[in-house]
DNA sequence: CTTGGCACTCGGTAGAATCGAGTGCCAATA
DNA sequence: TATTGGCACTCGATTCTACCGAGTGCCAAG
């Protein structure tokens, strides 16, 4: 995954008004029919006065500048990925349908509970308001401070020490001790630890005690599993919904078991997500997301923010032949709604 | 999901030795050539005798005892659920190979963390092992007593509680106040939801204070968050595992679609699971289970104890067409595997 | 009861014929 | 010069046919 410098903008991204409505009209039918589209049905288009031959002759020319493709001679056009990139950059942004916009507004009006249960909720909503599947990803926390730490006692060996960080995440780790600790000592490293992790991040160095007594070592080891788990902790959490959407959108089983398989691997979709939002993008359509296997894909994206800081983001993950009007709509609204969702709940809802 | 009374052994389950050789031969070529079974191969297996006539006969036989079908006239026979089911239940338990061996082994002298990592980490193995789907479903804590709860401040009108269960379960819920909140209050609190839930299960009642103060209402709404949001907690966790297998292991992308959207629903998902288990049995072959849409699919599950006591499961999701023994015998080495690994944390590691 | 023999069935495959959507090209036209 | 109708051509998709062969069911002989 190739992370390029700077955003890959069409270079010559300028079509006469023609061209531009032909490429159009291609984009939209190919993506309602699955099927090449002949110059006879662009033709019959009405924001088109010309005749079949006149398109013909425009076809040919988009093909020979990378818009357009054909599948073999004597079959219609299919937009290429440029082509539907071109779509994408001259899309008039569309809106929601009256039934999307009364079940967007119902959903955030009435979801409640904990980040995690709100993003996967959200991304339940995504994939019934785009019939694709939906990608949430949470923020990563490596700046959020430590507000508490507890140390639990499950057992005699068996500690828990349980953190929870300004940004409302909560996380345990166990912690295993090879001889038995009485309750007392376990009051105590519990009461060092909050002291001694209070207010740290993940990526503070914690001056611990390097005493070998009994209270010294469970401290010494509840802090070093915190930091060794660290990585798995700090990794965004992801919700993926919708998965099942894969058999139905693409064609060929290879190419589902493909593109599941990439979704089963959520820190490659956590990434690739992120990728695309450090080019500044969207959507990122075939390759331009620089990645072979998904190479029939397209990724929408929409970061979403709380308090105006970067918390994550909502995609969608449909094939290259997708409703990007609809889907670009749709990401953007929800992905507003979250960012206002959690503002909202930040001040005391 | 019909729950059914008893366990629904098969009612005449005895076939003649041959006839039993035939129905073997039968479900192992088909199982490995995915191709309806003719006599001759069937006669050609070293453990029969006979020409393919009489293994011709004895398949209208077995067919009139719903063991085989056909496809269609002229074509060779395939299993029936029936046929399946005598199979599975007339197998010697096979064995790990080597390599699985060491893989299992392997993975069970390495792995650590928390039980959430392990059950994902095990999911993953069970599909490594056998190519098929896998679930993992943890135990549920409707039993499990507060060993902690602590309520965290994250801003004036955001606070967190915090619960810690006996079984080492971590809970958190957000509590939201109308009117800014000092830091007293919460400590305040804190120590009262402490005092209070400490002891009981989600399923006790608790004598919530009646007075109308600041830190009674905060308590208050603390307890009723707990036990409002029981049912979500209290749903097994479920770790599905190699959901792309299902791609190419099911024929017809209808299947796959099916089979799919299945396994989104989780919940689904666990009552199947529970539903195979509470019949005694280890596997569930197509209509078996009642389940419709996943008629077309074998379920193997296999329960994890916890020092004897129920604490989840482990399951494989496969075709009917399924390699039985292999895959009966993975379950059954893991979820051993997996309860001795628990076993073994608690008395200290 | 088993077996070899035999007629029969029927899905799958290969090849030929056909269809038709769609193209590229060109000469006529505005 | 740009547009257009006309026309020959291409080539995938569909249909039809013939045919092969795996596999069956049945039966008479051993």
């Amino acid at each position: 995954m190739a992370r390029r410098a700077a955003k890959p903008r069409p270079t010559s991204s300028n079509l006469d008004a023609r061209k531009a409505t032909i490429l159009e009209a291609v984009v939209i039918e190919h993506v309602d029919t699955a099927q090449p589209v002949g110059s006879s049905s662009v033709a019959a288009s009405p924001d088109l006065a010309v005749s079949s031959a006149t398109v013909r002759s425009e076809m040919v020319a988009l093909e020979r500048e990378g818009y357009l493709a054909q599948p073999h001679t004597s079959a219609g056009r299919v937009p290429t990925d440029k082509g539907y990139r071109y779509f994408v950059d001259h899309l008039k942004s569309g809106t929601l349908g009256p039934a999307q916009q009364v079940q967007v507004s119902e959903f955030f009006s009435h979801v409640r509970g904990e980040v995690e249960d709100v993003l996967e909720q959200t991304s339940t909503l995504l994939t019934q308001l785009t019939h694709y599947t939906s990608v949430v990803v949470g923020a990563r926390h490596s700046d959020a401070t430590v507000l508490s730490a507890q140390l639990v006692s499950l057992d005699a060996r068996h500690q828990l020490l349980v953190t929870v960080f300004s940004d409302g995440s909560v996380v345990k780790h166990s912690v295993f001790t090879s001889h038995d600790v009485t309750h007392l000592d376990v009051a105590e490293a519990s009461r060092q630890l909050h002291a001694l992790l209070i207010g740290t991040t993940l990526e503070s160095r914690v001056q611990v005690p390097s005493r070998s007594d009994h209270v010294a070592t469970i401290v010494r080891e509840a802090v070093a599993e915190l930091h060794a788990a660290t990585p798995m902790v700090d990794g965004e959490q992801v919700h993926i919904g919708g998965s099942s959407r894969v058999a139905e959108v693409f064609d060929g089983v290879a190419t589902v078991r493909q593109v599941l398989g990439i979704l089963e691997q959520e820190l490659l979709v956590v990434s690739l997500v992120q990728d695309i939002l450090d080019q500044g993008l969207s959507v990122a359509i075939g390759s331009e997301h620089g990645f072979e296997p998904l190479s029939s894909c397209a990724v929408i994206v929409a970061p979403v923010t709380i308090d105006g800081a970067p918390a994550g983001a909502v995609g969608l993950l449909g094939p290259t032949r997708m409703k990007y009007r609809e889907a670009l709509a749709v990401a953007q609204v929800v992905s507003q709604e979250l960012s206002r969702h959690f503002d909202g709940e930040s001040d005391g809802g």
